[in-house]
DNA sequence: GTTAGCACTCATATCTATCGAGTGCTAATT
DNA sequence: AATTAGCACTCGATAGATATGAGTGCTAAC
């Protein structure tokens, strides 16, 4: 079992080298944290903590560096997560409230808020639209070929979906779009299946022909709303990052990020837990093993659920970053479950 | 004057330096290139294009590498702008037409298709659309606080700008938006001004308060279509080109193009002709001077214009990079301008 | 005008010596 | 029994010293 001195010795080691970045050595820490013994006493509880498995040596004779156990335990029972500042929430409220309303932009302007505050790697996913409520249907003639399909779910997020129509008059599509809207308002859109779109035919029936035309082509764009769409920003923080400076790791992460194959299993392995953190080989990707993962879950109504990941180096301000998780997943549930104030 | 030989031992140089990236010895070019005379008649022909500016040496002793002249003179005279593929042709084409219709995203898009096909930096923007003539108008309801104004040019280009109302009602705003198109349609958008948004107040007098009310929120609504969206793609293709592993030197590009105001700047500089080429110092920004840009305009129906710019190092296939961007240009122009097939 | 030959240059790579931060262990101290 | 001072030892990092070799410029011969 680990004691308590041995447990005060282990969180100045791991804030010091989260500072430095530098391997920490026995001198060190006896003088700069008030522990009240000296080095030589240090010096052995550091090979005891090193034993337990909570620190590494990256060879003889020099200082010690935390282990994936270490910081794990670190992680788990020192770090003080303190709320982030008011000056802070101000912002991310701004910026998320009240500007944007189509669900991809509003995932961009969280990723892009959470690399800005944290200066790391952020990626956030859109929860599957198609849990959501229709509360607003528009069809809207673009050009001789196009229409553009309007769908707003009651939570006041906006879809864009482009249809190929060879047939198109605005007054038959604002006909179809009131007429569809009527029966489907209050739907969940995944509920919107072929046999209420089937509907249409009967309200419609003046409009036979034109209504066959239409459903394969409606059937076709609700299907692309399955899809998970991501977002990830502050790529380039990764270059700024001492552990990656060698341009050799900092390009094989921005590799493996580059490949939405990669980020999908990669999303998928990320847990569903409301906020979850995993230290480098707890993340069981080799070419990240350098790395820690912040991620949270947020969701819309309490059902379907979008992602926020947090990617940085092992060595990370954890309790920072994790406020800033936290704050901005719940911003983001509130703001796509429609809770505006 | 520079002699006909002269100018094929120079393009030699500069053919090899592309590939290799290293400075290139006399030794080398009578190697590797059919030219019929010896490594020391060579060395002298360099010495002498050393002289008239063309080449640079790093240092006594080592290879030549090609000046800032020497590279404008290989562009203008010895460089040759084959077409691109008929591969190519085809997934340019069906990225860029019949999927997308919002504005930003076709930018996006061609900036991503312009940074994969170059592996450099690509940022495209979009043309002011406010030259472009209406074409299909609607406000819908999307929250009780919010309504979207969605416009279409008759070049089928879509653009989306959010409201904030607190007086919400989707019959009223069908009718609203009816009317506004009534009178507004084709009419470019840049005309449509306060004068012609009053002509409302006299067709819906029935609505006038709504439509007082309704009036502000619109003006402000146009007068954000007047800034210039740009969109940066493949930034961290930046990494991978050998003149800037040392991340250093990735820096500094990085926090140049990272600085939207100086992107403005920078985008100003480009200038206007049909496609421009501006090597290393002729650029005129001193982050910028190992690189070279490669930029182009394309206009919506001869008139207002968009920017696609390319950035890489100054050893870049300057003919391959030209017939893309070329390529791109001319079928952004069409696509803006809708022209579709 | 061209080329062979050679001395010279200088960045890069390799080796060596030195330095010093940090350790582990032992013996003295509390 | 726990703590600490002291000291020999380790080993990466740094700085010089030396060697290598690609490439040049110049001269003299062809």
């Amino acid at each position: 079992m680990i004691s308590e001195r041995q447990l005060r010795i282990l969180e100045a080691i791991i804030s010091d080298f989260i500072d430095t970045a530098q391997p920490v050595g026995s001198r060190t820490i006896s003088k700069k944290y008030p522990l009240g013994v000296s080095s030589a006493t240090i010096r052995n509880e550091m090979a005891d903590l090193e034993e337990l498995g909570y620190l590494e040596q990256p060879h003889t004779s020099s200082g010690r560096v935390p282990s994936d156990l270490g910081y794990r335990l670190y992680v788990d029972s020192l770090v003080n997560i303190h709320s982030i500042g008011i000056d802070e929430k101000e912002i991310i409220q701004s910026m998320l409230r009240n500007r944007i309303i189509e669900a991809s932009d509003l995932a961009k302007q969280a990723a892009k808020l959470l690399s800005e505050f944290t200066n790391l790697v952020a990626i956030v996913t859109i929860p599957k639209f198609n849990k959501c409520k229709l509360a607003n249907l528009k069809l809207i003639k673009v050009s001789d070929t196009r229409v553009l399909l309007i769908l707003v779910t009651d939570t006041g997020i906006v879809k864009n979906i482009q249809l190929a129509m060879s047939y198109t008059d605005q007054f038959i599509l604002d006909k179809v779009s009131d007429t569809m809207l009527s029966f489907l308002s209050g739907e969940t859109i995944e509920n919107i299946d072929v046999r209420s779109i089937l509907k249409l035919k009967d309200k419609l029936q003046n409009l036979g022909t034109f209504v066959d035309y239409l459903i394969p082509i409606l059937k076709d764009a609700l299907k692309s709303l399955n899809g998970t769409e991501q977002y990830a920003e502050g790529l380039s923080h990764i270059l700024f990052i001492q552990e990656f400076a060698d341009s050799e790791k900092a390009k094989v992460i921005f590799d493996f990020l580059r490949d939405a194959k990669n980020l999908e299993i990669f999303l998928d392995e990320v847990s569903a837990d409301q906020l979850s953190i995993k230290i480098g080989s707890e993340i069981g990707i080799d070419s990240l093993d350098a790395c820690s993962i912040i991620s949270s879950t947020y969701k819309v109504d309490g059902k379907s659920d979008g992602k926020i990941i947090v990617l940085g180096p092992k060595r990370m301000d954890y309790g920072n970053v994790v406020s800033i998780v936290n704050y901005i997943s719940n911003t983001l549930s509130d703001v796509f479950s429609g809770i505006n104030l």
